[in-house]
DNA sequence: TGATGTCGCTCTGTTTTACCTAGTCTTTGC
DNA sequence: GCAAAGACTAGGTAAAACAGAGCGACATCA
């Protein structure tokens, strides 16, 4: 979702009665979450620091570039500090900011739901 | 996320000690919710139960085909309910199913937090 | 009656995103 | 020297998302 997208958030004028911050922030949440790889990469950090290989190896599936690109995206939006030590050898960390650490209550009460509601019949 | 990467669904053997359900949860939960859309059409059926049309002008930025392709995929998965009454005219109706409903205080979580966390300046 | 609009999609071509994989440079270990 | 690891980058391909026209059924209006 690009920047028209995020500009063009819903304002509160749906079907129903609404509250329209909760609306739009979700809105926002998933300009975010919303792309692929995103969540679960910020799942994985909420264990605690770690490295570009490890994240690979962790998040199976994700390919090198996508990865590359989420956790540059997660760093720019704030959500994620990557931190330089020089070495050698050179080693870059990812951790969770503070703003990711406090996403990951809501992260884990999704993982709570989908442990209770989604089963592998799920799949379309 | 395909069958595949369901199939393949992280262990816990990532870089630091985990809780694995978590983390499979988690994955499984942003197989439906990392698709574009789909956590905002829910957090929009939040309110209420709505149409087609509905959806589409309140969902600001989805387009039609999208629209009808998350539909489908959540009424599969069981988050929503797809009721058609005879009419005429015909009207369809979309609703939150149980499973759908018990995802609405994690997407109020959800909300809270991008409205504490996030700002405009989280655009890259 | 004909025109226009709404609904709930479907369809097709286009654009964007995600993927695959080889590659680079630096460092380490055998 | 060679292989492996880390942290990506780059370019081509596949898949997802998008744009918008269209359909049948129905309702409304001049």
């Amino acid at each position: 979702m690009d920047a028209r997208e995020i500009t063009g958030a819903p304002s509160g004028a749906n079907a129903a009665p609404s509250t329209p911050v909760c609306d739009a922030a979700l809105f926002r949440a998933f300009a975010l979450l919303g792309k692929r790889w995103s969540g679960v990469i910020l799942g994985t950090l909420a264990h605690g620091p770690a490295g570009y290989a490890d994240l690979a190896r962790a998040v199976d599936g994700i390919c090198d570039s996508v990865l590359a690109e989420r956790l540059g995206e997660l760093a720019r939006a704030g959500l994620v500090v990557r931190t330089v030590a020089p070495g050698p050898p050179v080693a870059v960390t990812y951790q969770l900011s503070d703003a990711g650490a406090a996403l990951v209550p809501v992260l884990h009460g999704l993982g709570a739901w989908a442990t209770e509601h989604l089963v592998a019949n799920e799949l379309a």
